[in-house]
DNA sequence: CTGAAAGCGCTTACAG
DNA sequence: CTGAAAGCGCTTACAG
């Protein structure tokens, strides 16, 4: 493989090779049987590129092609499990259908979501997987307007066909685990608090929703001091939780692994007082089990997620519903 | 915006705005004023291009510009925190610096690892920076054959500039971490168990290396059978441990969170002899401060890696020697 | 079995 | 102050 600074293109492996740029874009792109290119022909021109090192302009190809095959995903985070997951299976399964992904990370931002959307768009990708955004209509809105399928994942818009996880049920199921282990284990029963999220996002909300039926279901209402929906940050919990002394056996309802993180610095601060604790968080992390007073956790489908996904991509009949995908409870 | 199947180009926006294509391109890419369009006829473009929902095609564009800004990344993982963040910090500083991420993830597998630095390259990605990469050398020839730089991260080649961790200098201070807090908190002096990754791999390798010699320091030997470096998956660090019974005070020097769930695992079915256990680990995870017989964790500095990495960026003066980076050490 | 030619959507040097 | 024209590197319908 030579060092050149300029890239080797087509023309110079058909000079090299002996053969038309016509002919060496066919062998390069693996239609030269189709053309009836000799078998010989093929291989000269191959050999020669493997020796240049060569590798295809994507832009000029696609710019010709006028197709893409790319698929963009919009992800607020990397740096967290679950997106962590959502992003890292997205690239394989897009691969695995022969598309190309193209992940890029958003940071909750609403103006660099938007500004992404659009980049994704302006390098053609096809399809737009919008995981996870603050207004996730804005962008299926600009989609729409450039004739750009997008599908919403994690939060549901209402401008194209949402995949989103029962939150509803699956918090209805953690919290009558946490109430049924706060009964077996320190034999009390009463309300739980929820903690963590805000309660205008979507999956607060109806988090909180699932929680309540499952109170009001063993006829127990919830007072407005045990929602605890400061934030997402591992502070916030904290903070919320910071005066509050479990002298008598208590329960809390986490709503995501950042606030966990709060909740477990003040239940590993109140000594003795901790075992009247039990908690259970909607959200997987693998060192969750170890934790002590966590009774079991919520983990998203991510895989039945993204296959619903994949399933919806190039066809356009889809209605802009919503689509829910069951979660799985993990016990302790 | 109207919903239009057939993407609108410069040519559709020149007629629409009465001006020539030349004109709304140079209004489009901000060059309008150096090249003295008018301001009247510049807003009369960037209106209808904003009503048409046009973006550009960037395809076309970089294919005329012969120059992209886009750099690009191989990882191996985004579920990780390391990985992760690597990742999403790597988005951020690059487009603070005006240029285009594209990040990859390869799954460590060689052949993936490959493709997908081909698939870069045709991207016309200017600089690749090759993360945690089991064949670097492989890549940074291939990047070198096109003119493309090429950075190693996390694992060092000797093709390409390489910027890792000081992992021996992290290791040996987590290693007399560990010793001290052994002697201190169980009255015990002794050697320590190695546990988790393959010794063939440089991080781990390096890791022992500074491990071995904290013990040399304090005139310790470390016997074959201290060193459980059976892979990377929490179930193998759980296999190796599985007929360890701690009867006695002892302490682990952990290789990677991975290991340490299986660690943590092990160490959570001990019962009472749990109390002769203390550990630390070479990685970091926020929930690692509240397990129980951890004493501290090593955080690789991903900003001081990536900012070293952007400062290579576009400059061939730079030989393809390794730069290390100092870790953190945090102590609980 | 094979090649010349047109054209994808842009940008920019050039001429006015 | 502005536009016509060439060309980036490919692909493919077309003609032989």
């Amino acid at each position: 493989m030579e060092k050149n600074k300029k890239k080797t293109t087509i023309y110079d492996i058909a000079s090299l090779a002996n053969a038309s740029p016509s002919a060496v874009s066919a062998v390069l792109n693996g239609t030269w049987e189709k053309r009836r290119l000799s078998r010989k022909l093929a291989e000269r021109v191959m050999r020669v590129a493997e020796e240049q090192g060569y590798s295809v302009n994507v832009q000029a190809s696609l710019l010709r092609r006028e197709r893409s095959n790319i698929v963009g995903m919009i992800v607020p985070k990397y740096d967290n499990r679950y997106f962590g997951e959502i992003a890292e299976q997205f690239e394989a399964m897009a691969r695995a259908r022969g598309m190309f992904p193209v992940v890029t990370c958003t940071q909750r931002d609403p103006q660099l979501e938007f500004e992404a959307a659009r980049e994704l768009i302006s390098y053609q990708a096809e399809c737009l997987i919008v995981t996870g955004a603050t207004d996730p209509d804005r962008i299926s809105n600009f989609c729409a307007g450039s004739g750009v399928q997008s599908i919403n994942l994690d939060l549901p818009g209402s401008g194209a066909p949402s995949i989103i996880s029962d939150n509803e049920a699956a918090a209805f199921d953690l919290t009558n685990l946490i109430l049924d282990r706060c009964q077996q284990e320190m034999g009390w029963i009463g309300p739980l608090r929820f903690v963590g999220g805000r309660l205008a996002d979507h999956n607060t909300s109806t988090r909180l929703s699932g929680f309540l039926s499952a109170h009001k279901a063993r006829g127990m209402e919830i007072s407005n001091d045990h929602v605890l929906a400061a934030g997402y940050s591992a502070e916030s919990a904290a903070r919320v939780l910071a005066e509050f002394q479990p002298n008598e056996p208590t329960g809390l309802f986490v709503n995501s692994t950042i606030s966990l993180e709060g909740v477990v610095r003040w239940h590993s601060g109140l000594g003795r007082l901790s075992k009247n604790v039990r908690y259970g968080c909607f959200d997987w992390d693998p060192f969750g089990s170890f934790l002590p007073g966590n009774v079991g956790m919520v983990e998203q489908d991510v895989t039945a997620m993204l296959t619903k996904a994949f399933s919806l991509i190039n066809r356009n009949d889809v209605p802009p519903e919503r689509y829910l995908v069951p979660c799985k409870l993990r016990v302790f």
